[in-house]
Formats: C-alpha cells, sequence, structure tokens
DNA sequence: TTTTAGCACTCAAATTTATTAAGTGCTAAC
DNA sequence: GTTAGCACTTAATAAATTTGAGTGCTAAAA
C-alpha cells in the first residue's frame, strides 16, 4: 500500500542519524551537526543537498526555512520499520523490572504494576487494555460474616477477579448455594463485557426470589467490573520534563485528552492483527493524537490473550528502548505471572534433583 | 497563642470582600472594585486608607506598589476563624455525591469514589489517609482453587480488604484451617501498621511447618497491605486550569510535590487534634507547601477513626466551599456506607410498617 | 558528475525599548 | 473623618532591534 523509496545508503545514514539525534535532542538537527557528530564523511554542503532530497521525499520537514530538519512521520516510520537497531534493555532496566514485578494480587493488580514500571522506565503514561472478550468460567460465593460475601470470578482466561457484596439482610447458606448454581449455570461462558447485560437477564429470569440479596451481589459484580475497564497509568511527572511540554497548553491539551476515555478507547483499537503495534503521528485517525506515537503490545498467556500494554508519547519517542522494553515485560509476562504453572514447575523440577 | 487583632466592622467588611474577590478573581483587588462591587460606602481613597492599615497589621499583601492587595496567610485566618459564612452545598452537588457514591466494594474502593467525587467537584486533587491504627480482628482464608487462596482480612473498625495468593504447591483443606487458626491466634488485635512486621514474627515462630505455602500469603498480605496506605487521587486535570498554574514550573513543581509521598505525609500529619482542620500557607512546616493550603477532615464512624479525607490547593481555595463538601461527605458516610446497620435498620422499618 | 567552499538570505528567539493601564499614597480641601 | 485630585510606580503588553543558526544557491574544485 504505501510506496517505499529506494533510499541510498547515504540517505538512510542521514535519515537514521536526523531522528537519533532528534530523538536524544528535540531540537532540529542541522547539516553541521550530523557532519561532527555522526561522522559523515562529506561536508555540511553535501549533507544540505541530500537532507533537502530527502524532504522532498517527505522522510524530513522543516519547522522554518532557517532551522535544522526534523522526521516526518513517513521519516519516523522508515526509521522504525528499516533503520532501527533492536538494543538490549539495560541491566538496570532489567533489575528494575525483575525487582519490582513480584506477581502477587489479583489480575487487576498485577496489570497496575506493570503499567507502573513501564512509566517509571519510559518516563512515559502507559494504558493497560484488559482483554473484554474474555469470558466468565466459574464464579464463587462465600460468605465471610452476615452481611458479607464475597464474589471471586474467574475467567477462561485464567484471570481472577473478587469484589465484596455487604448485604442488607442476613442470609443462609443454603440461599448462597442455590443463587451461585444458578448465576454459574446462566453466566458460565459469558463474555465480561457483556456481563453487565447478562447479568440483568438472570435476575429478570431466575432471581426473582432471591431479589432482596441480589440487588447487593449483582451491583457488587457490576461495580467491579465497570471500573477500570481500560487502567490509566500517571507517569505523568516524568513526561511533563520533556521539552515537547514546556508549552503549557500542550500540558493541559495531553493531560486533558489521557483524561477522555473515548479518545485513548479508539485509539487503542485500531492495532488488531500485530501483537506489536505502532502507530506514529497522523497514522492516528483521531486528529488530537497526531502529535502522539502508541506503541502497544498484546499481552498474551498460552496463546491466550490478555490485554493489551499501551505507550502514548510524543512522536519523538526512543522506539528502540520502548520496544525492548515492552517485549522484556511480555516475555517475562508469559513464563511467570498469574499462572503458576511455570512456577510450580520450578519447585518442581528443584524438589526432583533434591530427590536423587 | 496567636494575638487576633481587634477590626472594626469596616475592616472586617473590606477584608472578607477582599477575600472573597480574590478568591473569585484571582487577581489583587483594588479599592475601586471593592467600592463598586461590594456596595461599601465610602469613597476608594477611604477604602485605600483602611487597606493601607490592614496591610500594616498583616492581613493583607500587595504583590508589588501599584497593583491591588491579596490577602496574607493572616487574613485568610482570620477570615476563615471570623468572617467566613457558613454555606450549604449546592443541590447539583449534593445529587452528584448521592448518586455517584454507591458504597460497592471494599473500604479502599469506597475510600477512592470519596476522592473522586470530592476532587471532581472541588477541582482539586484529593488525599486519603486511611487509619492504620486500626487493628486486625479476623482472618479467613478461603479456598479458591487447587492453587488460589483468597484471604480477607476484617479490622476492628468494621473495614475489611482481601488478598488473592497464588501458592506454588496445591494444599489440603486442613491446612488452610490450621493456618487460619494460627494467624488468627497469633494477629488478632495487630495494628494494621505493624502487620508486616508481626506477620515475619508469626513466620518464624508458628507457620515454619508450612512454609511452603506462607510464603504466598505472606507476601500476598504484605502486598495488599503495603500498597496505597495513602490514596493519592488525580483531579489533576482541573486543577491545572485555575490560574495560578498558568506558569509551567508551578505546574511541575506542584506535581512532582504531589508525588512525593513524604511530604504529602508529613504535611497530613499535623491535625492531630481537630476533626477539621485548616493549614493555610505558611501555617504549614514544610516550605514547599507555603503556598498552599490543605482542609483535611477525619472520617468516623460509630466514633471509630476510619481516616482522613485532605484536600489540597492553593491558599485561594474556596473554604466555605470546600468544608461544606467534606462535611457533606463525612455526614453521608457516617449514615450509609461500610457499616450496613443503618441500611439495615431502614429496611427493618420498612417490613415493620409492612406487617400492620 | 559529484563534491564543496563561500556567501547572501531567512526567520525564530532573545533582547531592548516604548507604551499602556491599573492602582497606590499623599496632600489639601471639604 | 472623608474624599477629590494628582504625581508616581510598576507589571504587562507591544513594538523595535539584534543575534545566530542554518539554509539554498552559485561557481569552482575534484
Amino acid at each position: 500500500m504505501v510506496i517505499v523509496m529506494n533510499l541510498d545508503e547515504r540517505k538512510k545514514k542521514i535519515l537514521s542519524s536526523v531522528v537519533e539525534d532528534y530523538i536524544e535532542s528535540a531540537e532540529p538537527v542541522g547539516s553541521k551537526t550530523l557532519v561532527e557528530k555522526y561522522h559523515l564523511d562529506y561536508s555540511s554542503a553535501t549533507i544540505r543537498n541530500e537532507m533537502k532530497l530527502l524532504e522532498e521525499a517527505g522522510y524530513l520537514e522543516q519547522p522554518h526555512v532557517s532551522a535544522g530538519r526534523i522526521p516526518s512521520t513517513k521519516g519516523y516510520r522508515y526509521y522504525v520499520d528499516n533503520l532501527m537497531k533492536e538494543r538490549k534493555l539495560s541491566m538496570v532496566d532489567i533489575n528494575y523490572i525483575d525487582n519490582t514485578i513480584n506477581g502477587f494480587g489479583d489480575t487487576d493488580a498485577i496489570f497496575e504494576q506493570i503499567a507502573d514500571v513501564v512509566s517509571k522506565i519510559l518516563s512515559t503514561p502507559t494504558v493497560i487494555t484488559k482483554n473484554n472478550t474474555d469470558t466468565i468460567e466459574n464464579i464463587k460465593v462465600v460468605k465471610i460474616s452476615d452481611k458479607l460475601l464475597l464474589i471471586v470470578l474467574m475467567s477462561k482466561n485464567g484471570t481472577v477477579k473478587d469484589c465484596i457484596a455487604k448485604l442488607t439482610d442476613t442470609v443462609e447458606d443454603n440461599v448462597i448455594e442455590q443463587m451461585t448454581n444458578i448465576l454459574n449455570r446462566d453466566l458460565a461462558g459469558t463474555p465480561i463485557k457483556e456481563l453487565h447485560l447478562a447479568l440483568n437477564t438472570v435476575i429478570m429470569k431466575d432471581l426473582q426470589a432471591f431479589s432482596g440479596i441480589m440487588d447487593d451481589v449483582v451491583n457488587s459484580i457490576k461495580y467491579e467490573m465497570s471500573k477500570d475497564m481500560k487502567k490509566l497509568n500517571s507517569g505523568m511527572e516524568k513526561i511533563l520534563e520533556k521539552p515537547e511540554f514546556s508549552d503549557i497548553d500542550k500540558v493541559k491539551n495531553f493531560i486533558n485528552m489521557m483524561s477522555t476515555k473515548e479518545i485513548i478507547d479508539s485509539a487503542l483499537q485500531k492495532s488488531k492483527d500485530n501483537k506489536l503495534s505502532i502507530v506514529i503521528g497522523s497514522e492516528n485517525k483521531e486528529v488530537l493524537l497526531n502529535d502522539y506515537t502508541i506503541i502497544s503490545l498484546d499481552i498474551e498467556q498460552d496463546n491466550k490473550y490478555l490485554g493489551k500494554l499501551s505507550v502514548i508519547g510524543p512522536k519523538r519517542m526512543n522506539y528502540a528502548k520502548t520496544i525492548s522494553t515492552l517485549k522484556y515485560i511480555n516475555d517475562k509476562f508469559k513464563n511467570t505471572l498469574i499462572s503458576n504453572k511455570n512456577k510450580g514447575n520450578v519447585k518442581g523440577d528443584n524438589s526432583e534433583k533434591g530427590r536423587r
């Protein structure tokens, strides 16, 4: 679909240098800088001619005539697709991730930890979108005290979510059992995003008799499931330090945009096919996001799609580092977290060794 | 301790008008504005003389010689203590609160809802500090599946908190029972803030035998209890619109300050004696907070102290509205939320009526 | 044909200067 | 005690000036 120009080696080198310098410095890059800093064995005049051609081909832009060049969306795209070198995550970052994400708590808690860690490392807001195509597999209701029930929802993909229901009346054990059975019968297999609706139907159809208790239980479930379908993470403190946010209006617009669920929602729905999706600047249909890049990675486990981890920042973001961070998190996630299969196996291995 | 000047009626009226106008407009208030807007039956020259006296007495300050006056910390203090009229919360706000806070979820979830609502109404960041002098009353451990335990912690004050522990090995029912008994025996009465320490002791002393499972359980509890002892709430979007944040450095400093746990921590510990505490500007020992006011209200229920609800904003905050909002929340809280006694009573009343 | 030195030109950003308007303090009269 | 009137101060705004980074083009060199 997109026609990729054939760039000769020198042009590639120049483009890649401009992108990398601009990512680092946030200043338009001039011909002199390129020659000096990136040891291009040509005079600045030659580089200037090349840059002009690159601009005419749409890879670079010039904020104004007496400024250096900055990459265009097309330039970033070419860089990401063809020029960028994979880089390994630094040991500092690896250690930080390993020591911070501990796998305690329910799925949401772990997602939150991940978003936190990614924000810290990349100095960027991070959003986690949970998979709401996942379906309910099993519901348990546990009586904690006279008027407190604990409801545990387990999904097909193995995530766990629980909520507390405070009852207005006391309730008999056998009532709880009946209720649990009905809930399981009617709700098993329901996609989480349809749970809201399904609960209404269930109440109408089969749970009239329990209406007193059910209101409390159902409302608790609804509330728990409805909240933070998208988990927005701060990371704001650090992104504000970036030079693109030296303008107060940009700060406000960005913060507002990030708080507008609809914008973020629609932006994140794009990447359906690819596990790693990179949407740069004007590639994003939402105009307000045209100055930003969103990089998302599907989080999977045992080939089950659990959700999407997305990073939102200025187009001038460190693509290489972002991608390697996301990938590292995903690898870690696959092997250690939420499911305990592997953790169990490791222990199993140890005990076998011990046995001989 | 503080010497309160005797201000005559005219001075009081002027001071109160300056404070209220400045709270509304964020601009230094001049003598002419006062005469016109607040119908003071004197010429601007007279008002100027009075303002000069008020400044000399320390109630007002002048940003520069050709500007109007703004209230000093002492001026705000006098206003809050002596001049401010209590105002009722508007019906719009009351409805918003009533419709948004629903009482579902555990204590943390409800606190979060409250912080959210307060932020929205006051356009200000809101912090909730949980009472960590509360003690553990009862611990329940529920087996959800082979390798999943649900641990429910109930405190003396009636708050509930739960966490999920993922086990590395399967566990027998009777083991869970034994473990639960030991946990309850050893931990009942432990203050929540000492739980971390106490857990270590318990493991050392009585739970050696269960070490395999306990690690997971204990870590889960620890993690759950350690996180968000202070729940910081955003509300940032809206506070940024206020004119004091038109300077980008102030924005950054404020956001950084709010993210620095220690500062907020120490600032909130002040108000020990009073249920409603107001710390204005330089009354705050933390220098970074000298431009801000913190208003906190103890949240209580059945005379039990559950935590503190605090609002942080510029000195120029709407004191009357903030206070009435906090009070309304607290009243609501006392009667409806967390505990279900009242809710139960209401239903009971209904059924009695129905019975006749 | 490709590269480069050299120079005129452009334009944003920084700096300086001028203008404006809001508000005061003081004096002298009411 | 109050107030009209006026000189004075100063931040904010606008306008003018300077500076400097970087370009594009031309013509000569490789």
